[in-house]
DNA sequence: CGCCCGCTTGAGATAAATCAAACACGGTGG
DNA sequence: CCACCGTGTTTGATTTATCTCAAGCGGGCG
């Protein structure tokens, strides 16, 4: 057996952090959780139809840990609670393309008919929660406010799928990376963790390189550019971003 | 005042094809449509809750019209009922990303709070027609039927977004261009519009290169390789694919 | 201690872009 | 009828962005 998501080992978060299944009927750890408001999470928690909370299962995975892989159908719907993770997805020659990174609040929606082929691992230890997809369906449908919040969420995925297409597509590496960070930056502000446009910062310069279509080679060189320039600096589990506007600048080209 | 859609100059399609604004009053072109069943359509025309059907606009556009512009909100779905039309998004330095290509069947949903910043163009002359999205909610909302099969196009969009991203990242810019022509031909194969391995094919050397993120030269010069090594030839507004095996295999590095 | 991982830097190779020219085709206007 | 123009394709020569290969360095860890 491999990759039990249960396994822990290596936690050095604090003891709040339990693992293992927990169903609604304990104490939850979403009454306290500072994103749930701005998160989809809020519509799965407030419930279905009927008013009675969905079923949840609070886990923990260690950094490394992959929760799922890309061909089996899931029944499940994803929630990060705490920690990065990352979609990603192998070619057969080993090349691996990293689709998006998630943190506190994201969801990974369950899979249907077809599978997307995307896996997904912890990018650090992560605390996570699992809804149950049958659970959800109702929930959607019961009430238009959640159906709005739920249509909102998919349009805004696929809008955000269509603007890294395009940046792939069109943009310089350098040009790709600034807007990766940028793009988290902004996500992660939007949770109040960039103080002094500084933030923790898990990804290596793999990951960077994965995301972008880049070697981590091309990215080292670019990201030493850009240290030199004034930029934006990455070290030691950090990004700090010395020039805002001239980082936005050079993503704008739009 | 630009790109009225109503307009349709030069159209030599046969007299069935009506253009203007016509509403479920009229004998709708739907019930003659051929993919009608293979479309998101079935579940927009099968109509609410209350077996009402919704309202329908169907129009035409001259091919090179511009549908509409990317930062307009819409209150509309559109759907393609013949014809080719593209999603596209242009940079401010011209640079222009062909995000994908549409043709009978292909749904556009309405966009929500955000706008995705894609246009929306008529490739060749085409019929298209219009949903009112405030319609379509509780369409969907009504019918778990319809929930589902709502859910499993979100879906599919999804995917197919998040493979193409990943395709940019990672392949060459032959096994790029082999996918697409592959991804269109499996389409339009699904509508029977595929004979001999050969079919139209309106696109341009210039829509491959927009949405392959390469340059018209390098298409050209890719094409040409192409054809020299049987493995598919683009002529005269059809592409006969030559060796299907051979170029299933360039993009299933997968 | 030695090893693995992540980062850096250098030198050379290569895929794709750029610049440039020519051609084919259909339409249009004199 | 021809001259002309715009659009699309092809081909050649050169440049450039990024990759590949290779080596070295530092830190954490068994």
């Amino acid at each position: 057996m491999h990759g039990n998501a249960a396994v822990c080992e290596g936690d050095d978060r604090p003891a709040t952090a339990m693992h293992g299944l927990r169903t609604s009927e304990n104490p939850s750890p979403c009454e306290t959780c500072p994103v749930r408001a701005k998160s989809f999470c809020r519509v799965l928690i407030g419930g279905s139809a009927h008013g009675r909370a969905l079923t949840q299962h609070h886990e923990t995975a260690a950094r490394r840990e992959i929760l799922f892989e890309p061909d089996r159908l899931r029944e499940n719907v994803y929630v990060i609670c705490d920690g990065w993770a990352f979609r990603f997805r192998r070619f057969e020659d080993g090349r691996r393309y990293i689709l998006n990174f998630l943190t506190a609040g994201d969801v990974v929606y369950g899979e249907f008919s077809e599978s997307p082929g995307f896996s997904l691992q912890a990018l650090t230890d992560i605390r996570y929660c699992q809804f149950v997809r049958a659970e959800v369906k109702p929930c959607i449908l019961g009430q238009p406010r959640n159906y709005d919040a739920w249509m909102a969420a998919c349009i805004a995925e696929r809008n955000e799928l269509a603007a890294t297409a395009a940046a792939l597509a069109q943009l310089s590496a350098a040009e790709r990376i600034a807007r990766l960070i940028l793009h988290l930056r902004d996500r992660l502000d939007a949770h109040e963790m960039v103080h002094n446009e500084s933030c923790v910062f898990p990804l290596r310069q793999t990951h960077i390189a994965d995301a972008t279509g880049l070697t981590t080679v091309h990215v080292s060189r670019t990201l030493s550019a850009f240290r030199k320039d004034g930029v934006l600096a990455i070290d030691d589990g950090k990004f700090t971003i010395l020039n805002l506007a001239k980082l936005r600048r050079m993503v704008e080209r739009k």
